[in-house]
DNA sequence: ATCAATTCTCGTAGGGTATACGAGAATTGA
DNA sequence: TCAATTCTCGTATACCCTACGAGAATTGAT
């Protein structure tokens, strides 16, 4: 399940604390001097959740890791769901998608890079699959992200409507699959099984329960060895094959592309 | 976010819940008599999820429902973990999906079907999107879906592990859509706040941050008019969209379908 | 040197979650 | 009548986020 950031009341806040990096801030002089600072605070709640979960990126969590008490990271941060949204930008910013002198020949090989870079990036912070994505974090990660395969897509001869909806449907593809990925492995660390011993473990279901005149067609696939051991497991097997017929569909409506 | 359902330690008990109705079971006599069953205790789960959000199906919660103690709920289903997984097979065998004799023709209407009523059971508990789909309850609801497209994609030529392949792509992309489209609208009536609001509290970032150099391709399309408001909205175009291109993907490689 | 203004620090308190434990109540068959 | 069985559920523990407000640190002005 994922995990639901609530609305935010300030957005201004929310957008100036994302951006903090895109100007030089001015420096205050007055006050106590403080004894963190904002990238700090996310650092630290991305390290946590990448080494023992995203529940251990609570408030209380990241301030004792920190060494100070709970209540001094709400000067940095004004909330918990803001401090998610801080790292989730952060590492979707991570990503390398090279500028346009830079991409690899091909809108497929873009694609491609676009994946892989993505489905890095849900290996090393698995607890990504656990926020939801949809309203994202304006941020600059983001807005790479979009950039980036808004910049693919504009190859292919398409209308500026379909270059925006190709885009989209790419992006939710991809990110759908890389999340639940993420998400599979994460459940295999954080139980110590398998996904082959879950089902083992389930065995019964075929002894006991299973219907075979209910379920023809699953029985026949069976019988013909469809649910066998493949060289790749399934799961991959099906991303990669479905990414394929997504973009040979995509390809053959718009046309081949123009650079 | 989703929410993490953790290793049940026994899966023989929570099979025998999730095919509670498959055969009818030993009348037991003695001891104290049941003030509910198990049915009474998924159904009130549902009502109130659907009603007030997942939260609202606490232990708690549905206790209070029901007019008896918290721990009395444990008569009936051994954790919160197991009753969420009771929840979600129940609503997943409430789709509609004929059987062999009753399918509409062509596959990709039956194709269509399954996503009309995967959409509509979203629609109707727009809590399950927060739930995980990785290890999803082995109940008769889940394997009634399976059944229903392998049945589909084995009218195509297509290899039997292919078919499988062929199933788990389009169950994965369709389920993930409908969830993403039920989290939209359920994010929608919790905060209250259209998706164009949201954007429009987010109109600073154009004025403030966004750099027009660093964004070309965006700005471009910006420029086109890729951007303005569709017959529909991008979400739901771009799910159609991708449907028909995979399944188009799917049919070219396939060749023509059987039947 | 003093003091007001400003900013950061963080303890306490309150309301939410799941569930282990064990005592007590209800029911049946001997 | 009583032992065996099963259901009921109060209490206690251990987490979570964050509103509030008192106190500490630092600066610039006087």
């Amino acid at each position: 399940m994922t995990v639901r950031r609530s609305a935010e009341g300030r957005p201004d806040r929310a957008l100036a604390l994302l951006w903090r990096n895109h100007r030089p801030l001015a420096v205050k002089a007055k006050g106590r001097r403080p004894s963190l600072d904002v990238d700090e605070v996310v650092a630290t709640g991305i390290r946590l959740a990448d080494s023992d979960g995203l529940t251990a990126a609570s408030m209380g969590g990241v301030a004792k890791e920190l060494g100070v008490g709970t209540m001094t990271l709400y000067t940095y941060v004004p909330s918990k769901d803001e401090l998610l949204e801080l790292m989730v930008d952060q590492v979707l910013g991570e990503r390398e998608l090279p500028g346009p002198d830079q991409r690899p020949a091909g809108w497929r090989a873009q694609v491609a890079l676009y994946a892989d870079e993505t489905r890095a990036m849900f290996r090393r912070h698995p607890w990504l699959s656990q926020v939801s994505p949809i309203r994202p974090p304006v941020g600059p990660g983001m807005l790479a992200g979009r950039e980036y395969l808004l910049a693919v897509m504009s190859t292919l001869a398409l209308s500026p409507r379909d270059i925006n909806i190709a885009a989209v449907t790419v992006t939710s593809y991809v990110d759908s699959a890389a999340s639940l990925a993420a998400e599979s492995a994460l459940i295999e660390r954080t139980t110590g099984q398998s996904h082959d011993a879950w089902w083992t473990d389930r065995s019964e279901l075929w002894e006991t329960y299973f219907d075979v005149e209910r379920h023809p067609a699953m029985t026949a696939v069976w019988n013909a060895g469809g649910f066998d051991a493949g060289p790749v497991d399934v799961a991959a097997e099906s991303y990669q094959y479905g990414l394929e017929r997504l973009l040979d569909g995509i390809e053959a409506k718009a046309g081949p592309a123009m650079t």
